[in-house]
DNA sequence: CATCTCCGTAAGAATTGACTTACCGTAAGT
DNA sequence: ACTTACGGTAAGTCAATTCTTACGGAGATG
């Protein structure tokens, strides 16, 4: 539930491929499964990866659990990225302003 | 040297925590490690992922190798997310607008 | 040239991660 | 109540990560 557990979360290839299927549309966890190679438990496994960090959420229907996802996960990731955003462009610049240290 | 690979390069904590260091100062390998604990050598294993992903650049100075951060590798971090920022607003605008799926 | 510092690479051990099959519970339909 | 659809959890396997120590090479210093 932090940016931490974004980044590993987003470090799968097969969980960024959930999330942005997600993001396209809502969909219950077969749904997802049908459209990956991998099996249906392996499907579950991730999304509760993704669920334990704070990007996608459940809402049961039925027998089915549909999974969305969650504004506010981006959100601390985008936190992060700001904040260092401005940081490594001034130290980039400072680089390359004085190419060699001791100057 | 895609934004793939910058998810797995900063899912580690300790190589965030180089990357960190890096955006606040340009530095040798030593001066990293020392702030770190873990072995010297690790750090150069991170660095090269770092590298590898594009995240961070290498200049000799001496006996001494200067990492210093490069922009351009959080751009591509910044650029997947503002892809799909848009989406998951959307879709979370739409999943709170109709809670039920058939509506 | 001898030596010291700095750092990358190799090799191997220990941990973590992703996947599979098997199984169980819950909801809906007949 | 029986059966079918849906999906989470458990256990085990195999590959990938992360770390360590040992080593080697390249630059500075006497």
């Amino acid at each position: 539930m932090s940016y931490e557990d974004s980044f590993a979360a987003l470090a799968d290839p097969t969980r960024r491929h959930l999330f942005e299927m997600l993001a396209a549309e809502p969909m219950p966890v077969g749904a997802l499964a049908s459209r990956l190679p991998v099996s249906r438990p392996a499907v579950s496994q991730h999304l509760k990866v993704l669920a334990d960090a704070g990007l996608v959420t459940v809402r049961a229907e039925g027998t089915r659990r549909i999974y969305a996802v969650r504004p506010q996960g981006l959100a601390e990731l985008r936190a992060w990225l700001d904040r260092y955003w401005d940081e490594v462009l001034a130290a980039f610049a400072a680089e390359i302003t004085k190419p060699t240290k001791g100057n």
